[in-house]
DNA sequence: CTGGGTGGGAAATCTG
DNA sequence: ACAGATTTCCCACCCA
């Protein structure tokens, strides 16, 4: 069990790992490797649990520090086999705390900044140049959106009211990239690399500095033969617009996801 | 001019 | 073999 408290911990820290500057030249080779592992795993262990309220993404500050080497467990044992809607849902149900994470703040604020038990995670996570690009900087007026009663009711496209093709397949294929992005956007340790802008619309943002780590991370799961990149990811994401599932909004770095879509998801993790 | 984003064509890969 | 879903490359464009 305390695994995966701590592993909660540990991933809730790590990725933030930001960029101080220092270990901003940190290998790129060799950081993800580390981390990135601790998060999928945690992940995957987590990937049925339904996360409590609170995540104790603020309160274990510290215990994380000591696993980042970790073990590499063995629990890689079940991958979420995500089955579009019908079967058995994704696994995951996050829907429980959801509401207290997202419309904080569209950016991701590092619990402490200051703090040094990060950095042994952070360098290893991602060190990028630190540059406050990232929307709250003093700029996050991009996005006021807070989520309101209104669904979908965001400006821009509101047109999609037909039938999608989400649901199709009758088989459990492989995790697809928004479902991915769904999971991520559900979980409170990602926070720092993706979160939502409004949630209600489905509209979410990658963080400039930490987009990166979690496009590894996608590629990590897909067992992809190169590093995933954020540009990479990216491409996959702008053929959504053609499909569908994801479309783009002008704000930078932010996506939306599809009614259809979202609906898909948000049934699917809390089996509705 | 530069860099971070964005948009896409096209071919390569994987997987079911 | 085939199709769907990316993945990988790469290049053009924008804008701050």
């Amino acid at each position: 069990m305390l695994t995966g408290m701590e592993m909660m911990a540990c991933v809730t820290e790590i990725k933030l790992s930001e960029g101080r500057g220092a270990w901003s030249r940190a290998a790129p080779s060799s950081y993800h490797e580390v981390d990135l592992e601790v998060i999928e795993e945690y992940l995957q262990e987590h990937s049925l649990e339904v996360q409590p309220a609170h995540t104790p993404a603020s309160s274990m500050t510290t215990v994380g520090q000591q696993m980042h080497t970790h073990s590499h467990s063995h629990q890689e044992a079940r991958i979420i086999e995500n089955s579009w809607s019908g079967q058995h849902a994704y696994e995951w149900h996050c829907g429980s705390h959801t509401p207290n994470e997202e419309y904080k703040e569209p950016a991701p604020v590092w619990p402490s900044p200051h703090d040094n038990q990060w950095e042994n995670i952070a360098h290893a996570f991602e060190a990028p140049a630190y540059t406050d690009s990232d929307s709250q900087s003093s700029s996050s007026q991009y996005h006021d959106y807070q989520d309101s009663p209104s669904p979908m009711s965001d400006r821009g496209d509101g047109k999609e009211r037909h039938s999608l093709p989400l649901a199709p397949l009758s088989v459990k294929r492989k995790e697809r990239l928004f479902q991915f992005l769904f999971e991520m956007l559900q979980t409170p340790s990602m926070r720092s690399c993706i979160w939502w802008v409004q949630s209600s619309s489905g509209t979410f943002q990658f963080s400039s500095q930490n987009k990166e780590s979690l496009a590894q991370l996608w590629g990590r799961r897909k067992g992809n033969r190169k590093t995933m990149t954020y540009q990479k990811m990216a491409r996959a994401l702008r053929n959504y617009s053609r499909t569908g599932e994801i479309h783009k909004v002008k704000r930078k770095l932010t996506y939306r996801f599809d009614e259809k879509t979202l609906r898909g998801l948000q049934g699917d993790s809390n089996i509705m």
